[in-house]
DNA sequence: ATTATTATTTATCAAATGTAAAAGGATAGG
DNA sequence: CCTATCCTTTTACATTTGATAAATAATAAT
């Protein structure tokens, strides 16, 4: 069972980049199985960032706080790495934190072994690579969202991309991710 | 001459990882100098981005075109890695382009050669990997702001951060980057 | 089931921002 | 030096969005 759900997270991460057969072992070595139950932190806000996330069923968020108001920075699904970006590249403590929205299952690898291995395997530091690649590509186009279209050409998008979202995750939370108050968001959702 | 900015640019490189001499005297095989003068394109809208560029001195902008309106998306000063990064990482046509915002020397890397160099090179692989883990940083943290401070706020954040910018682009141009318009970022300036 | 809690909608008003057009300023080219 | 062009500010007005509070709906706890 737990072997199962490892298998699926090296299957998903083999989805980027192809690592060698020794590489993936020694991945594999890092892969721990956990669960989060809704609601619940697996990461409080203020810790540093030393854990990479797979989420493998489920529904998680990045969260903050501004001026005292929960801001959801991302939402992120099943088949999603996790990782607070400007805590694990700086080593610094993260404002962020990292919340389950629904039960969630996920395989964490520590990041400080991970990147050691890097030096052995450049196959996995490749890998790794290319899933932040994909993670900064993702983060660049949600910029262009946020900084030139109207927050309801962002709720339309959201519900064009996204639609699960809308039923997964309460308006609240979806207001502050689309960067508008919960308020607007209910006027914008009532049609007009 | 050019060497000297070459071996510049290779100076600055390193301040994200030292790759060994070896990685290093391939790495400067791929760097080309050039030039740009102020206002013209250095990669225009709708090419697939497959260089990777150093702004040495000078100031540049990627830009993009929405609803026929001229959209900054962010400022690239001297000691800046500019790529489209959408657009390098996916291989496909990119709808944003680089523009010289001042005259500005750059130096230019293939990026398909480089990829290629990754591969016996896993020292330059890091410092890549390096480079564009701190571009993916600001990414985020630009993404932080747009999504939940007022227009104010932002051109205040602006201004404490990088004062320059202010003087040295075209307020158009940075009311489109701080996600604005021209009349509110006048109105702003204006002290209220 | 009943109550308490949380989430969502609605209403009202104020503030911020966008649109359009005009008026100054600055700059470059002849 | 003068004109043409581009950049910036200003004005007036329309719209969007935010803030606050209250009403309603949904959910969880007992």
């Amino acid at each position: 069972m737990k072997k199962n759900v490892i298998e699926k997270t090296i299957e998903y991460l083999s989805t980027f980049y192809k690592a060698d057969a020794t590489a993936l072992e020694a991945l594999t070595t890092l892969c721990f199985e956990g669960k989060v139950a809704k609601g619940k932190d697996l990461q409080p806000i203020g810790h540093t960032c030393r854990t990479i996330y797979i989420n493998v069923e489920g529904l998680l968020r990045i969260y903050y706080f501004k001026d005292g108001i929960d801001i959801t920075e991302s939402f992120e699904k099943e088949n999603s790495v996790v990782v607070r970006v400007e805590s694990l590249f700086s080593g610094r403590a993260s404002r962020k934190g990292i919340q389950a929205v629904e039960n969630t299952t996920f395989v964490s690898i520590s990041a400080p072994p991970l990147f050691a291995l890097f030096d052995h395997h450049p196959s996995l530091e490749r890998l790794f690579r290319k899933v932040f690649e994909a993670g900064y590509i993702k983060t660049v186009n949600r910029l262009e969202s946020l900084q030139f279209h109207t927050a309801e050409e962002r709720y339309r998008q959201l519900m064009d991309e996204q639609p699960d979202i809308l039923q997964r995750a309460p308006l609240k939370h979806i207001a502050s991710y689309l960067g508008m108050t919960q308020v607007s968001l209910s006027r914008i959702r009532a049609h007009r």
